[in-house]
RNA sequence: GCUAGAGUGGCGGAAUUGGUAGACGCGCCGGACUUAAAAUCCGUUGGUAAUAAUAUACCGUGAGGGUUCAAGUCCCUCCUCUAGCACCA
């Protein structure tokens, strides 16, 4: 073994001392932007599969810096959320101190690695200087109309007086302190993304991802083109569905509403309102993912009935919870013949069930449409039904705008403030540019207050200091109690505020009360990359210079679980950014990759809990930091789950410890002993060309892997010293402490890693003057002859029956054939 | 249930996209060094049969069929596992 601590340790601290730079020179004119998902300190650490990913887009990041191009790999803390602020509940430390601490914690971490992150890049989304833009993107999307109020069910927790996210209830119980929750009602702000799900649908053609994130990121989108149906109710009002397949119409024979549907109380009779009261009840206490992750289908009956919009018949209409109001128009007209849910619905229920379509596709029982095939029959009867007006055309998508506030203490405070209606209308009346395109309004005291903006230059608004983390409120967050921050004058024509504790400023300044709900984690996360390339402009965003040079990002590396939520919002920040003018592309990431997940020995999932996870940083230690490169990377492809396995480690440390051995050999010896065959001239320009393809195709364990067999066949040799520094310069993105050490002794005053010396491959080198046959007979390969490049067509078919002879017994040939660009003759008898 | 992906030695995996299956690493076994162990180095290592022989033959990439001179790779049927979504009309 070679001294990987000492070694390590000493490059650490030159690099750090300014031997390398990482930050990008402004000079060169073609850039890479690389990006890895930034992480969430928490206070467990780094975890090994945090590594993975940063390695990965390092060893890219180093390739092409060494190939003379302009890099941005930057990190930064995504420091904003739940876990922090439970931290906080329960030991009493401010979460800024809490997330001062693990950021410290983590950079030392990531430093051990080896990553070449640009530092001075980083940001951290808690910083105010860094929220400020974050609120400020915000209140554009307020003032273009995206953002809005709406009633959300959320859980509450009567004993904690305190909003619970999803994932802190578990069972209806609360995660801390084992109490009972509830559903309730409450006002959220929301962000209108489903008015981008058309363009975040199409627009993945423009990009480059993996393509089980496109498949994933257009299902969960869920475009799909159906029609809107009336089925009249009586003369006047009519009960509205949304369809996908149009073509089954003639199949309904019964209708269910979501039990929060508005017309269900019209359609309820008396002899059912009991029932239905009973089960609305029932199922205002479930989440939708409770609803959904049912297996028995319930239901009941209203006793109402509406008209089929083509024959005119009654279908009785039904509420059940698995039609969900977040969807189409809360309503479905349940086909049970060609429809799985309607199907087990009707059979519990004892509902009719009426095919209309054959299993060749082909309509019946459906009047004037009969015969026709399904794909023509969904035209025909949108048409007639728009004909009618009783209908038309639709596209939908099953995307939910996105609930964008949190009842809590650790987020960004919204730049908003309530004010009085008269007030409001003032400022309607000077036209002021602070205002939502509509209302947005809540009742407090029996008086109606409004949303608008702050001024611009009023942000960061800074969150308060507060005593408890922990609300006391009925559905307010943390922020309420820190009454001095909530109460302010706020001027009608400029926007400022001023504290409210002090008596009026005079003319203009009315009174107001900031939003104390706070944005939710995702917020920070939807425009980070941005910052990055300009992280302390205090003008804007980034400037637009930057902003040209550098997006979109060339390659955005994330896990699988982003992809529906940080991946889907962040484009749609993005896209709006572009529809404002910020942004000069309407995509952000020409290209996703994700990572697959590092399993503890045994493939199970590492977790504290079971005891098994692996700490990098002891790893670092025991093995060194270029030895756990090369292992993760080793592991097995990039994007897929694998166990952790030590041994494997200890493998790449005795490849290093090799690479150690022959270079000090290499160094030792005089220039002039040392050899240079074709043979040796032909493995290094395959392994150039090998280790520039493959980094380049994320095809990182095949590297490690040419990187050993070269070292088998050549390791030891005395090969020439421009040929080793090849062999190094390959290997530095992989193993940058070692090969750094070897390039020093081999008189190298400069780094090895900011040099503009990626190697480039000789394809003629690669050409040998001799070629290889294969003799397949009947398929199955008999005999191997080499032969010079130059033999013609018939003299290796000669040599191929000879070397094959006895597997030919004397039989007449059926087929014979050379492929020349296989080094394959192929003889069948 | 839907969608996608994957099944290759004792283990992680490789295979130029139809052309020597098992590269590379781990582990195991054997050997060298050592008083001994660790570390290190060298060698063997898919299975069966056979041999003085690392001569040779056959079988082998989840199962079964097919296309082809030739299939881990392409087609059909089935099984298992993993991931994402989960009653989305």
């Amino acid at each position: 073994m070679y001294n990987h601590r000492e070694l390590e340790q000493k490059w650490r601290t030159k690099w750090k001392d300014g031997f390398v730079s990482y930050r990008p020179e402004s000079t060169n004119s073609t850039t890479k932007y690389i990006l890895v998902e930034f992480p969430f300190p928490s206070g467990a650490g780094l975890h090994v599969g945090h590594t993975k990913s940063y390695m990965a887009l390092d060893i890219r990041a180093r390739k092409y810096r060494m190939s003379g191009e302009d890099v941005l790999y930057p990190m930064g803390w995504d420091a904003f959320g739940l876990p922090t602020e439970n931290y906080a509940i329960t030991h009493g430390i401010h979460p800024r101190v809490a997330t001062e601490d693990n950021i410290k914690t983590f950079k030392n971490q990531i430093d051990a690695l080896g990553i070449s992150f640009d530092w001075s890049k980083e940001i951290n989304t808690t910083d105010p200087a860094y929220y400020k833009w974050t609120q400020w993107i915000f209140m554009q999307m307020f003032k273009h109309g995206l953002a809005y109020q709406d009633t959300t069910q959320v859980w509450w927790c009567e004993e904690l007086k305190t909003v619970l996210a999803n994932e802190e209830v578990i069972d209806g119980i609360s995660e801390r302190g084992g109490h009972p929750c509830e559903r309730k009602s409450l006002r959220q702000w929301m962000l209108a993304i489903t008015q981008y799900a058309e363009r975040l649908h199409h627009d993945l053609d423009q990009v480059d991802y993996l393509d089980i994130i496109k498949r994933q990121q257009r299902n969960w989108i869920g475009l799909s083109t159906g029609a809107r149906i009336r089925f009249a109710l009586d003369e006047t009002s009519s009960l509205e569905i949304y369809t996908t397949r149009p073509d089954t119409l003639y199949g309904v024979t019964f209708m269910v509403l979501a039990p929060e549907h508005p017309l269900v109380d019209v359609l309820t009779t008396d002899e059912y309102r009991e029932s239905i009261q009973q089960y609305q009840e029932q199922v205002s206490q479930k989440t939708d993912l409770d609803r959904q992750q049912e297996k028995e289908k319930t239901g009941v009956f209203t006793g109402g009935y509406v008209k089929h919009p083509l024959t005119g018949k009654d279908i009785p209409v039904w509420i059940a919870d698995y039609v969900l109001m977040g969807y189409g128009t809360g309503a479905i007209m349940a086909v049970p013949a060609h429809d799985e849910r309607d199907k087990a619905f009707a059979e519990r229920y004892g509902l009719d069930i009426q095919p209309v379509i054959t299993e060749e596709g082909e309509l019946i029982n459906s009047g004037e449409f009969d015969g026709m095939q399904s794909e023509a029959a969904k035209q025909a009867i949108i048409q007639v039904i728009s004909d009618k007006k009783l209908g038309q055309e639709e596209q939908q998508s099953k995307l939910r705008d996105w609930v964008f506030s949190r009842q809590r203490y650790w987020g960004e405070p919204f730049p908003i403030v309530w004010v009085s209606s008269e007030a409001y209308q003032q400022m309607q009346e000077q036209n002021s540019d602070r205002l939502a395109p509509f209302e947005v309004s809540r009742e407090r005291d029996g008086l109606t207050e409004y949303a608008v903006t702050v001024a611009e230059s009023e942000l960061p608004i800074e969150l308060p200091e507060v005593e408890s983390y922990l609300p006391q409120g009925l559905g307010e967050g943390p922020l309420a109690l820190a009454t001095d921050w909530v109460n302010v004058w706020y001027h009608l024509n400029t926007g400022k505020t001023v504290a409210g504790n002090v008596e009026c400023p005079g003319e203009g300044w009315v009174k107001a009360l900031r939003e104390t709900d706070t944005m939710p984690n995702w917020a920070g996360s939807s425009w980070y990359f941005l910052r990055y390339i300009d992280p302390t402009n205090t003008e804007a965003v980034a400037s637009p210079e930057q902003i040209h040079k550098w997006l979109p990002v060339d390659i955005y590396n994330g896990g699988m679980e982003h992809t529906t939520l940080h991946l889907l919002y962040s484009r749609f920040w993005y896209k709006f950014l572009y529809d404002i003018g910020i942004v000069p592309t309407s995509e952000p990431y020409q290209k996703r990759i994700s990572h697959g997940m590092i399993l503890a020995e045994g493939g199970v999932k590492m977790s504290k809990s079971k005891g098994n996870t692996i700490n990098p940083l002891e790893m670092c230690e025991a093995f060194g930091a270029d030895a756990l490169r090369c292992y993760i990377m080793f592991m097995g492809p990039y994007d897929e789950a694998i166990a952790w396995d030590t041994h494997g480690l200890v493998g790449c440390n005795r490849f290093l410890t090799k690479v150690y051995h022959w270079g000090e050999t290499i160094i030792a010896q005089p220039e002039q002993s040392n050899i240079d065959t074709e043979a040796l001239h032909r493995d290094t320009h395959g392994l150039i060309k090998k280790i520039s393809e493959d980094i380049e195709a994320q095809k990182l364990n095949t590297c490690v892997s040419s990187f050993m067999e070269y070292i088998n066949i050549w390791g030891g040799q005395l090969i020439g010293k421009s040929t080793f520094e090849t062999f190094l310069t390959l290997l530095a993105p992989f193993a940058p402490h070692l090969t750094e050490e070897l390039w020093e002794r081999l008189g190298h005053a400069t780094s090895i890693h900011t040099s503009s010396h990626w190697p480039e491959w000789d394809e003629t080198a690669l050409v040998s003057t001799e070629e290889d046959f294969q003799v397949h007979v009947n398929g199955k390969m008999r005999a191997m002859i080499t032969l010079s490049v130059d033999t013609s067509e018939e003299a290796i078919l000669a040599q191929a029956l000879e070397a094959a002879e006895k597997y030919l017994e004397g039989n007449l040939l059926k087929k014979q054939k050379v492929i020349r660009q296989k080094g394959i003759v192929i003889l069948v008898v």
